[in-house]
DNA sequence: CGACCCTTTGAAAGGAATCAACTTATGTGG
DNA sequence: CCACATAAGTTGATTCCTTTCAAAGGGTCG
């Protein structure tokens, strides 16, 4: 199940990686990372993170598999506002907000790397350049829900299905584990459903018109795209959103 | 039409006021605060404050009026991800993200106060919990943008309608704007099916549903809510995502 | 082997979009 | 001051897409 192939190492490695993935960051602030604590722990899939309502004192670090942020309706329907791979942390708006708005679970078996609040505080007092790298993670988190409102908003059931495989795969290999479009992709299509607001037999309708003009292949939950610009057009994918290069 | 009427003042004394709205900023920040340089402008309805793609220098924070932030679809649609309101800074990710992946114009005639980002990493630098509150703001839009997801993605037309009045009138009595429920909300039905994912005609479905049921009185966009409770219900409104107390 | 979860497909129902026409304000210039 | 143009609001009829309901097929694991 966990794949460790390629963006392994300790948490510290792949913080730093992380971190320094746009501009390189300064050897102090690198040796700070060096020194952090992490609690790894491995969590079996559907497991809670954190619930609604709770207070964190700590973030986590996705060191593999995949996790979602969601929330549920008053009508019992879950929303995924997104969905977490490797290298990210999807609690580090716990940081600065006291109450979550939102649960976090994995969706697959998952390494974690927990830290402390006090930690994290520690490292923004001492490094500016962590700060704003850490800041900036939370502000590409909120350009990923903006682009999630248009998606869920504006696009007819196939884009959806197409711009969440472009996006997933797009994340992907930033981390270097979709080199080739094709990666397992965890996901049920009722959970695809549950991100793209859509119900599962739509998404599941979606899935063969796609798989009909050879632009995808999806078994037993592993994606292989065939046709990469059809699918980017037909997802309507434009990717400045994931500010991937500046 | 500008309605200068509460939260009034020097743009530092806006600033001062949104950034302690939580917690009490330390003396040594307010006083940083006061002494920053800003540039008021007054700007006419429907002007640009900044374009997708472009590159900010500087901030603004919205002394009166509405502003909208946007993209526009591959289709032609306008999606508007948020409204902000006076005391709002919608470009405050423009610090840490260098491309701006959506635009932001006035719905209404504006007075805008510009900020330098140099002036604001300078804060952020000097003052920790200036940083903190800034980055803060910035982690409450995101959840409004959450927030959105839910409401475009599962919620029937009149409910999102409805929704979209109650977040306007508790975020404008957060700034003393809307204290007997009752205030200009400067948008059109069009604009409000930007916002909603809606066809103007579905919004204005809507409102008559709304009307029908003396919850809402809505004459020249001029809003009444007549019932709360029903609003709210209706709405499936919570408000934990505002974050308005810790 | 059977329970369970996920996927697949068909048929019917429902909600919003679209198309179209008409009304109501607002504003401008003759 | 009114004629006309323009933008916004209102309403009905139809179409389209997605949901819901229903049932069958496939894979996995105790």
């Amino acid at each position: 199940m966990i794949n460790g192939s390629v963006s392994t190492g300790t948490p510290s490695e792949v913080l730093s990686r992380r971190l320094s993935r746009r501009w390189d960051l300064p050897p102090s602030a690198l040796s700070l990372l060096r020194d952090i604590d992490f609690d790894v722990q491995t969590l079996p899939s559907r497991t809670s993170i954190i619930e609604e309502g709770q207070r964190a004192t700590a973030c986590c670090l996705i060191l593999d598999g995949v996790t979602s942020r969601f929330q549920l309706t008053q009508g019992g329907e879950r929303q995924i506002h997104e969905v977490h791979v490797a290298g990210d942390m999807p609690d580090l708006l716990s940081l600065h907000l006291r109450k979550m708005d939102h649960s976090l679970r994995t969706l697959s078996e998952c390494r974690v790397a927990f830290v402390t609040h006090e930690q994290i505080w520690g490292l923004c007092r001492q490094s500016e350049e962590i700060n704003a790298a850490l800041w900036r993670e939370t502000l590409i988190d909120a350009a990923i829900f903006r682009t999630s409102i248009i998606r869920v908003g504006r696009l007819p059931a196939v884009s959806r299905v197409a711009h969440l495989f472009v996006e997933l795969t797009l994340r992907l290999q930033l981390i270097g584990r979709a080199e080739d479009n094709h990666f397992n992709i965890e996901l049920s299509q009722q959970e695809m459903g549950d991100v793209l607001a859509l119900s599962f037999v739509s998404v599941n309708r979606a899935l063969k018109e796609l798989r009909s003009y050879s632009i995808v292949r999806l078994i037993n939950r592993y994606l292989t795209i065939l046709d990469w610009d059809k699918l980017v057009s037909i997802a309507q994918f434009e990717d400045t959103y994931l500010h991937l290069k500046e």
